[in-house]
DNA sequence: TCATCACCTGGAGA
DNA sequence: ATCTCCAGGTGAT
């Protein structure tokens, strides 16, 4: 493999809010992705997948050194990445991603973790690999099926209506991931947004890390902070209160102007280095 | 169109 | 001990 960049930090990259299933065992990263199970080394540097996974979870078809040098037009954002040259945005399984962030809504990271690691439990398929056992993600048709009893056995508390219609909107092609990939930013963000328990802000965040829409770039509490702090001349109209849907909307399209086509990558950093900034836990 | 408010759950701080 | 508040938001009124 040809190095031509900074290569990747797997403990940063696991660490950035992208993903919740994840466990550090020894020296390594056990997680699951879909009904893969991954384990990532570090040094050596080492990805092994359980089921021959072709989508590439780092991205390595992305051109990086292109990418990283386009967002770094901004200082803040060229900073950050310098702060963390090893951060990767991630290409997950869309299924668990879109779930994962359903539940994501008014929760704190160790509360997503565990509700998703319940779901694991009671819905996935167990299976080994490397000397490990674990669940994989349940698929859509076992949660669209599930009770609302069990959902609620898993600690999902209001959005586990949301996590049982999101599955059936799946199963009934009302959602389907692989059009939505070949689809524009604004066709799949109104499409995941017709899904009750998705709005704007979820509805990047799938976009953005399982859909292959660079130009997401979720506006969260964290991003609205970071909004506010380093960019206020730039964009006027960011107060502390929330942003609502036609607010976000403009919003959106005055940062795609402002930090360009890879705007969902300089997100990435910039909500990472903010969070590290406030010395907050992830996994 | 916009502002409030409730919402499961668990952990932190008063 | 008990209460309050908040956590990577969203839907209903």
């Amino acid at each position: 493999m040809q190095k031509t960049f900074t290569a990747i930090n797997i403990e940063i990259t696991i660490n950035s809010g992208q993903v919740f299933l994840w466990n550090k065992i020894k020296d390594q990263w056990i997680g699951i992705d879909g009904q893969d199970l991954l384990i990532l080394n570090q040094s050596p540097f080492s990805v092994k997948s359980s089921s021959n996974n072709i989508d590439n979870f780092f991205r390595a078809d992305d051109n990086l050194k292109k990418i990283l040098l386009d967002i770094s037009r901004d200082k803040i954002v060229a900073g950050a990445v310098k702060q963390s040259p090893g951060l990767r945005l991630i290409r997950q399984d869309p299924f668990q991603c879109y779930i994962s962030f359903i539940c994501s809504s008014n929760s704190s990271i160790q509360n997503i973790k565990s509700m998703l690691e319940n779901l694991c439990k009671k819905f996935g398929t167990r299976k080994r690999f490397e000397g490990y056992e674990l669940a994989t993600f349940p698929k859509s048709e076992t949660l669209a099926n599930a009770s609302m009893r069990d959902l609620i056995e898993c600690k999902l508390g209001f959005r586990a209506k949301y996590v049982k219609e999101a599955a059936q909107a799946v199963e009934s092609g009302k959602i389907d991931f692989a059009s939505l990939k070949k689809a524009d930013y604004h066709t799949t963000l109104e499409s995941l947004k017709k899904i009750r328990g998705i709005g704007n802000k979820v509805a990047d965040c799938i976009a953005l890390f399982s859909l292959d829409k660079m130009e997401a770039f979720p506006i969260d509490r964290w991003t609205q902070r970071i909004l506010l702090k380093y960019y206020k001349k730039f964009f006027d109209n960011v107060t502390e209160k929330p942003v609502t849907e036609k607010k976000y909307e403009k919003l959106h399209s005055e940062i795609l102007e402002y930090f360009g086509p890879y705007a969902g990558y300089s997100q990435q950093f910039l909500f990472k280095m903010e969070r590290d900034l406030n010395k907050k836990n992830w996994l």
